[in-house]
RNA sequence: GUGCCCUUAGCUCAGCAGGAUAGAGCAACAGAUUUCUAAUCUGUGGGUCAGGGGUUCGAAUCCCUUAGGGCACGCCA
């Protein structure tokens, strides 16, 4: 933003308004171009060239501009002076380079979203590692942020595991990860085929709810130990919440709700449930109803969700609500947010969102599957990336067992992260576990390996407080990179994006290794120079760090 | 049936509030290391942006349409 603002305030002064800029993509021509007296032509009544021209020459003469040209039909092409790059990347400094929110919000972010009745597998990586880097993008401007985890924890998934439970013979202190793993995908499937396993799990469903205590011990230790495994899983990840709340959680204000509603008369009676229509006037497409109370009387999650809202709006009175799920639950969430506005649990003004993810799939374009057929959990699949990371660590750099075994798992995270997050969230990605955990190219391991030169330069050459000027191509390539990371973070923090900071973060690192390779820093003679381009890796050093901690990722020591 | 999303290089993806010559990574090929970590760097080849129509001075980007693919539509979450 340094950047662009030094100029456009200077068109500002000029009394040039109208005229915008972004950055060329004819970097032969320019730095920078406009299109607007294209634009402007039509208003303005005006041929673009000749506007383009009264431009040229109102701000010809400036020496931030080391040539101004029009080209093409109108179009204006600026090339920035040395002198100006200089003074933009030595502003920067100790790390001024993020912006800051003029009047910061109060956000809940609910993202992770684990089921008690099952370990986690790869699917729900996406929605932690996206919303932990959505939570960070989100900070780091200056707004209160509260993540909460939001368990799944209260729904038909438990019934199906008391009735394996019984149907197999086990009691609470059965219960492990592995059980859980076993019972839940077999009942679910088998609950499909019989419907009278289907209805004690319903019922069972609706007994806990109602408080039954024999299900609540066993619900308990499900808790328990899920809750210890997700801990775990996560804290491998550097995932974490603020909150560790569950639909569970929200159950008395449900209840409350529900009689409000009914006494309210919003509820309409269908088919033996209560429903809350959210169908509006002009609405073009078929928008069913929520379905709050079930025939049965148990709560489905459209009735948690909007209980949830009215607890978070009573608990903390936020800005703003995000939502990290699977971008199927699309239309659950519009009628969610449409119903909460409607029966005013939360103010008309508050920012209900979803942010909706796409699948990770194999390289069949399917849902992820292990070479079996089966369900990646997530707990190998961290093993698996940690164990490539190991395979690339030499001998020579690391031989202490542990720090080795840390070192390859924020290898693996860091892959793992980039690699999700660098595309765009909204869209499907698929993972190719080879090529995945081969750590070149485009990847969290290349970050790390620019910033371990790095390190190891500045080890080499000791701290160098010094101004940074340019001596060639390399440097100040890497510099006008640099300054643009401001642009990309704004970017993704407006549109709720990190695939922005990872692709400029990926730029920076490619001009830094090509400066690297160009510009051999220990052995300059001019100190002057050397001191510059010591300066200049350290800032490079300095977004790095910014980047992997708002991603969520570790800039290692070694490599 | 109603609605949403997707289709860009051999593969995986960026680019989409319209702009000039569509970019990366991988793979392929040719090179670079007595020199700061080769998980690196330099270079080459590779694209009717699914097809068709429209709007515009100008379309990968906006609108319509066709085909192919994915997804969601009250008793799962």
């Amino acid at each position: 933003m340094i950047v662009k603002d030094k100029i456009l305030n200077l068109f500002g002064d000029l009394g040039l308004d109208f005229i915008n800029i972004r950055k060329s993509d004819r970097p032969d021509l320019s730095d920078f171009a406009s299109t607007d007296c294209l634009r402007m032509a039509k208003v303005l009544g005006k041929k673009p060239l000749d506007i383009a021209n009264e431009v040229k020459e109102k701000v010809s003469g400036y020496d931030v501009f080391e040539s101004l040209s029009v080209d093409g039909p109108g179009f204006l092409n600026f090339k920035m002076s040395q002198n100006f790059w200089m003074d933009c990347v030595n502003e920067l400094g100790d790390g001024n380079f993020i912006y800051k929110e003029v009047s910061p919000r109060k956000i809940i972010i609910d993202y992770g979203g684990p089921n008690i009745a099952k370990p986690l597998h790869a699917g729900h990586l996406r929605s932690a590692v996206i919303g932990e880097a959505l939570k960070r993008i989100l900070k780091e401007p200056g707004n209160e942020v509260i993540a909460d985890i939001h368990l799944g924890d209260w729904g038909l998934q438990m019934g199906l595991v008391f009735v394996g439970l019984e149907e197999e013979g086990y009691n609470a202190d059965d219960i492990t990860m592995d059980l859980l793993n076993d019972i839940y995908p077999k009942y679910s499937k088998l609950s499909k085929e019989d419907e009278s396993l289907l209805k004690r799990a319903q019922n069972y469903t609706y007994l806990l709810q109602e408080g039954d205590k024999k299900l609540k011990t066993l619900w308990q230790k499900c808790y328990d130990v899920s809750v210890a495994a997700i801990k775990e899983n996560y804290e491998k990840l550097d995932i974490t919440f603020d909150l560790f709340l569950g639909e569970s959680d929200s159950e008395k204000v449900l209840v409350n709700l529900v009689n409000e509603l009914k006494k309210k008369e919003e509820l309409t009676f269908s088919e033996g449930a209560y429903v809350l229509e959210v169908k509006e006037d002009n609405d073009k497409k078929e928008m069913p109803p929520l379905l709050i109370v079930k025939s049965n009387g148990a709560f489905g999650y459209h009735g948690t969700d909007l209980a949830t809202i009215k607890q978070r709006e009573d608990d903390y009175h936020p800005d703003e609500i995000i939502y990290v799920t699977d971008f199927r639950q699309n239309l659950h969430f519009e009628q969610v947010f449409r119903a909460a506005k409607k029966v005013g649990v939360i103010r008309k003004e508050v920012g209900l969102v979803h942010v909706g993810y796409g699948t990770m799939n194999g390289t069949d374009g399917k849902p992820f599957k292990t070479r079996d057929g089966g369900i990646l959990r997530l707990g190998d699949f961290i093993e698996i990336v940690k164990r490539a990371g190991l395979s690339k660590i030499k001998e020579d750099k690391i031989s202490d067992t542990n720090e080795k075994n840390q070192l390859a798992l924020d290898i693996g995270v860091a892959a793992l992260k980039f690699g999700d997050l660098s595309n765009v969230a909204t869209s499907d990605y698929v993972l190719d576990l080879d090529s995945f955990t081969s750590f070149e190219g485009k990847t969290g391991p290349y970050i790390q390996y620019s910033a371990v030169r790095i390190k190891s330069l500045l080890e080499k050459v000791g701290k160098v407080y010094s101004e940074i000027k340019f001596y060639n191509e390399y440097d100040l390539d890497l510099a006008k990179a640099i300054l643009e990371f401001d642009d990309a973070f704004v970017e993704a923090y407006q549109k709720l994006e990190p695939h922005h900071i990872c692709l400029k973060a990926y730029e920076i690192a490619q001009k830094f290794n090509t400066f690297y390779h160009f510009c051999h820093i220990v052995s300059e003679t001019d100190e002057e120079k050397k001191n510059s381009w010591v300066a200049l890796s350290s800032l490079t050093l300095k977004v790095f760090e910014k980047f992997a901690d708002l991603v969520g990722f570790k800039i290692v020591d070694k490599m």
